[in-house]
DNA sequence: ACACTCATGTAACAGGTTACATGATTAC
DNA sequence: GTAATCATGTAACCTGTTACATGAGTGT
């Protein structure tokens, strides 16, 4: 149930069409939460048939006209009370680990053009979140003013999980290919 | 797909029954793929009738009978194409990070007895690894002898990956607390 | 008696994936 | 012309979750 949430809180962070929420769970809201366009389309109709959005026709010039979806009240109450339940800590699902144990089966080396290529598009990730950190969190001139805004300083703690994590990924593929080495023929 | 190549390791790694698989993926191979035996005896049928895994009906004393499972040829086969075959670097769901960005429009600082009540599940499955890492990998008196073990190995190494993991989010979840402590009421 | 472990399943439903479909505008 | 972007959807299918169901044996 939880895209539902997904979508009210990227709703709540600035109203938008199903598009452009698609577009959305490419980028930012992506890095935790991944969903296509048709799963939103699906959502979206469940959750404005339940009043949980508001829908506005907006005509546009040399594009397509759009719906564009904001959080109505009862959408925000749906928020609310789901942010107060507690949820179990998320069960994992690392297809890569069931290939490495099942490596110790076939042929260990193989595998390690297929590890290169994740470590590749971890740190193609790594690199993508540091420039958007630079870009969004850089704050050059904005020292000691005013009370923290809650809404960026969070953005930015999630962003920097998203970090850590791929910085993790990147340290253990290592290690991986380093076992995974010691099986390669010849040796 | 990859409930059925999880399982055709295990397998490979020690024929068992449903029940066992069940409580497999409650345990070591939890660490990086859940199931439920509900899931698990609906993949085995589908597997048997494939040709992919052989049954064989085992009587026991004191305890209902069980079907142990072991993988056939076409399995093994399967097993092997799959691990040729690149997969996409995973696509990540977190629930928390949701919830984070979602505060931002709710109260931040209620979040923070769910988020301590994450970082609890995670330094108890930290714990856990790493007395299994002591258990199984602690090699009190065995540094040079003979070749590596694959199978050993890279159990190891998945392992380290899972103990990197729950680090890498033991830290993190100390910087949201500290994040969320400051929007705390009379701040 | 009651709860727990071992053992195997069915059924209904929710959620996610893949394929197909349409149509306008902009850029090369 | 051809591809890419913007924009919205339907339909079929596969997977995962939750609830229900049964039944023997062990421990308190």
């Amino acid at each position: 149930m939880a895209l539902d949430h997904a979508i009210l809180v990227s709703l709540l962070e600035k109203p938008g069409s199903g598009y452009e929420l698609a577009r959305r769970f490419e980028r930012s809201i992506g890095y935790f939460w991944t969903a296509t366009h048709q799963q939103i389309y699906r959502v979206l109709k469940r959750m404005e048939s339940d009043g949980w959005i508001d829908v506005r026709d907006v005509p546009q010039q040399g594009r397509p006209d759009k719906k564009e979806y904001s959080v109505a009240g009862p959408g925000r109450d749906a928020l609310s009370a789901w942010l107060g339940e507690p949820i179990e800590p998320e069960s994992v699902r690392h297809d890569l680990a069931v290939k490495i144990r099942g490596a110790a089966f076939d042929d260990p080396a193989a595998l390690i053009g297929e590890v290169e290529r994740h470590r590749r598009a971890h740190t193609d990730r790594l690199a993508h979140y540091l420039a958007g950190e630079a870009r969004d969190f850089g704050e050059p001139g904005r020292p000691f003013d005013g009370p923290p805004d809650a809404e960026r300083e969070l953005q930015h703690v999630v962003l920097r999980g998203g970090i850590a994590y791929e910085r993790m990924m990147i340290a253990w593929l290592d290690d991986v290919l380093a076992t995974l080495a010691r099986f390669e023929a010849g040796h």
